[in-house]
Formats: structure tokens, C-alpha cells, sequence
DNA sequence: GAACCGTGGAA
DNA sequence: TTTCCAAGGTT
């Protein structure tokens, strides 16, 4: 099929069969075509939905968000993860609010320029928000066009990938660029799915090559896989009558940079007691609890026997055992949870402690806070 | 290039 | 249960 034929095909059907109802389309506002398509960077659009609205509601226009603090980002976002968007959509606010006026500019190049727009994020923001003639090339669009082309090999392989985008630059049409790039993305979210996908549905199942060849479910060449270091913690949660909790902010370095969590203690998979005490011993000094000293050496004796809480990350798996420890009066370190962007992990650490602590006949599942 | 960066849902 | 991967960008 020609490009021109292939677009319209495409737009016709998202006219009929595609997604017309999220929050951010049909507004004709930059702001919230960029807010949207960095939430859905990695992640899915029932997933960025409550973010959408919580961040949009508090924030109504890029000159808000940019006036906002960095804190108070961070605690939009807490939660949706990969949180160097939050802090390259933080920044972005700021830049189009100093460079362009506040109006994000219309040009693909500009948009590229800002920090968390990459070529297939300021396709889609020209595209979408302004009629631009530019392509996208996310995940579905990767997808859908493996499959049309017979393209093999894996698509973020350099070859590979420059193919794709000579492909998705050749297809964009000059009319609807906008709504042509939504049908690629619906086509691949509804019908050109990773697995089971609809090709009976599918507008283009009269040419696809990987269809005609019997190669849907090969392609696209899955990525290769890679071993996944583990990695063991002993987090140490501390709370008061109020709920607050010890937390420490994360430095500017690795996973979690930025957001607050309870201390946590590296280890190894056996965690001897011994080993640890040392570690714990500076914890509690640090923050002036040393007088539970003998009440952690007893907890770390009791965790030898517990089973880990796994979190995995895209690129760690980690391992989790929860020692608590309730305290009465006032400490500066303790903080409220709504009050701090937290990981989803501290939320299921506090979970953790809340059914060690439950007895027996108790049903009553605690949320967020030891039992007292 | 390749490593890094979260989380949740589907099968 | 495990596995895969979702509207990627930055370093």
C-alpha cells in the first residue's frame, strides 16, 4: 500500500474503531497533549489516568506547574514511577515558560530541545496539539509497522531502528498527521497487540507481511533478555501515634533519587544478625533511637525465619524484610506520608508490618501504620 | 551501543 | 507461578 493510501486507510478507521474519549484529546492544548504523552512514557493509559487528572487539577497551566517546587512535583508523580520524568517535566515547565512564553513551541526541533522530549515524544506533541506533519515511533507504532513490513530483527537494535523511522516518516501523511498518528498508536493498543492480536479486526490485514507470512506472533524479534541482579534489604519502619514515619530522602544517585523512604540496610540473602547489628547501630544513632537497640536484636534474630517481599524494577530484583519499631513523642524525621513523594515499595513495606502485627482473630487490615 | 530508570496489568 | 512489556529519554 502507498503512503498515502496506507494513511488514509488508517485515519478512517480511527474516525470508526479508535479511541476518541481520553482526557487529553480533542482539547487543542499543547499542555495537555505533553503532560499526557510523558505520563505515558512506559506506562499505560489506565495506569496515568488518576495522575493525569490529580496533576492537571493541581496545576492548570504550564506557568503553574513551573512555579510549583520540586517536592511538590515529586509527590504528583509519586507512584507512576521512572521519576527522572518528573523531574525533566518539572524543568520542561520552566524552560517553556522562559523560552517560548509560556506556549509550547510548534516546531519538532524546539520541542526536542526541552529536557523529556526525545524525537518520538515531540512528534507526537507537534502532531497531535498542532497538525504538524512529523511521525511518532513509540512501542505500538514499532509494532504495527514490524508486522506490516516483515521487518525482523529487534527494533531498538541502531539498523533496525533507523529503518522504522524511515518508515514511520515516509507514511505521515500532510492531512491529519495528527489523527494518523493516533491510529497507529490505537491500532497498536487495540488490535495489534503483543499477544492475541485482532488481525481479523485489523484495516490492514489485506497487506500486512507478517499476516500473509504466518510470522504475527515472531514479530517483532523480542528483545534480549538480561539477568536481573537481586539485591536483599532489611528496611527498618519506624512510626509514631500519628502515623508519621522515619524517612530519609534519597540521594542523587540511583533508583528512587529524590523521594523519601524508611532506612533501608543492604544485606545479603542470609542476613546473620551479627553482620548487621553494626549497621542498624549507626541507623539509630544517627537518628537518636539507640536506646531500641536490643529490641532490633531481638527483631533481627525473628526475620531469619520470614520470607522476602519481592519489588521488582525493570532492571533489579529486590528483596525486602520489614524490622519495626513504634515510638511515641517528637522527631524531626518523622514525616506523615502524604506529606513526602514515597515509592509504591514504602506502601507495601507499611503493609508488611501492618500483617506481622495483626492477631489472629483481627481482621481488620491496617493501612499504612503499625498497629498500636 | 548499553545501562539505567518503576510500576502494574495481562496471560 | 513467571514472563512480558506499556504513548522512551538520558547518560
Amino acid at each position: 500500500m502507498k503512503g498515502e493510501q496506507f494513511a488514509a486507510v488508517l485515519v478512517n478507521w480511527q474516525t470508526r474503531h479508535g479511541r476518541q474519549t481520553l482526557p487529553w484529546q480533542h482539547t487543542g492544548d499543547a499542555y495537555k497533549v505533553w503532560l499526557s504523552e510523558i505520563m505515558l512514557q512506559q506506562t499505560q493509559v489506565t495506569t496515568v489516568l488518576t495522575y493525569y487528572e490529580k496533576l492537571l487539577n493541581a496545576c492548570p497551566k504550564v506557568s503553574d506547574l513551573a512555579a510549583a517546587s520540586q517536592q511538590d512535583v515529586m509527590q504528583l508523580w509519586a507512584g507512576l514511577g521512572y521519576y527522572t520524568r518528573a523531574r525533566n517535566l518539572h524543568a520542561c515547565a520552566q524552560q517553556v515558560v522562559e523560552r517560548f512564553g509560556g506556549v509550547f513551541p510548534r516546531d519538532v526541533a524546539d520541542l526536542e530541545s526541552l529536557p523529556g522530549i526525545g524525537r518520538s515524544t515531540a512528534g507526537a506533541i507537534a502532531s497531535l496539539a498542532y497538525g504538524v506533519q512529523a511521525p511518532i515511533l513509540d512501542g505500538n507504532v514499532k509494532r504495527v509497522f514490524c508486522r506490516y513490513y516483515g521487518v525482523e530483527g529487534y527494533p531498538e537494535q541502531s539498523a533496525v531502528k533507523k529503518q522504522l523511522w524511515l518508515i514511520a516518516e515516509t507514511n505521515v501523511p500532510r492531512a491529519n498527521p495528527g489523527q494518523y498518528n493516533q491510529a497507529l498508536m490505537d491500532l497498536g493498543a487495540t488490535r495489534c497487540t503483543p499477544r492475541n492480536p485482532d488481525c481479523r479486526q485489523c484495516p490492514l490485514n489485506e497487506s500486512c507481511v507478517a499476516l500473509s507470512k504466518g510470522q504475527v506472533n515472531q514479530l517483532p524479534t523480542p528483545k534480549p533478555k538480561k539477568e536481573r541482579p537481586e539485591l536483599y534489604f532489611i528496611s527498618l519502619l519506624v512510626q509514631d501515634e500519628t502515623r508519621a514515619l522515619l524517612l530519609d530522602i534519597q540521594p542523587d544517585k540511583g533508583v528512587w533519587q529524590g523521594l523519601w523512604t524508611p532506612p533501608c540496610v543492604p544485606c545479603d540473602e542470609e542476613h546473620q544478625p551479627a553482620a548487621l547489628l553494626p549497621e542498624f547501630d549507626q541507623i539509630l544513632s544517627r537518628w537518636g533511637l539507640s536506646d531500641a537497640r536490643e529490641e532490633i536484636e531481638e527483631q533481627l534474630q525473628r526475620l531469619q525465619g520470614q520470607s522476602w517481599l519481592v519489588h521488582e524494577l525493570t532492571h533489579r530484583k529486590m528483596h525486602f524484610k520489614v524490622l519495626a519499631l513504634k515510638r511515641s513523642g517528637f522527631h524531626a524525621a518523622f514525616h506523615q506520608l502524604s506529606e513526602k513523594p514515597v515509592p509504591r515499595i514504602v506502601h507495601k513495606l507499611l503493609e508488611q508490618a501492618g500483617r506481622l502485627n495483626e492477631s489472629p482473630q483481627s481482621s481488620m487490615a491496617q493501612q499504612d501504620t503499625l498497629d498500636f
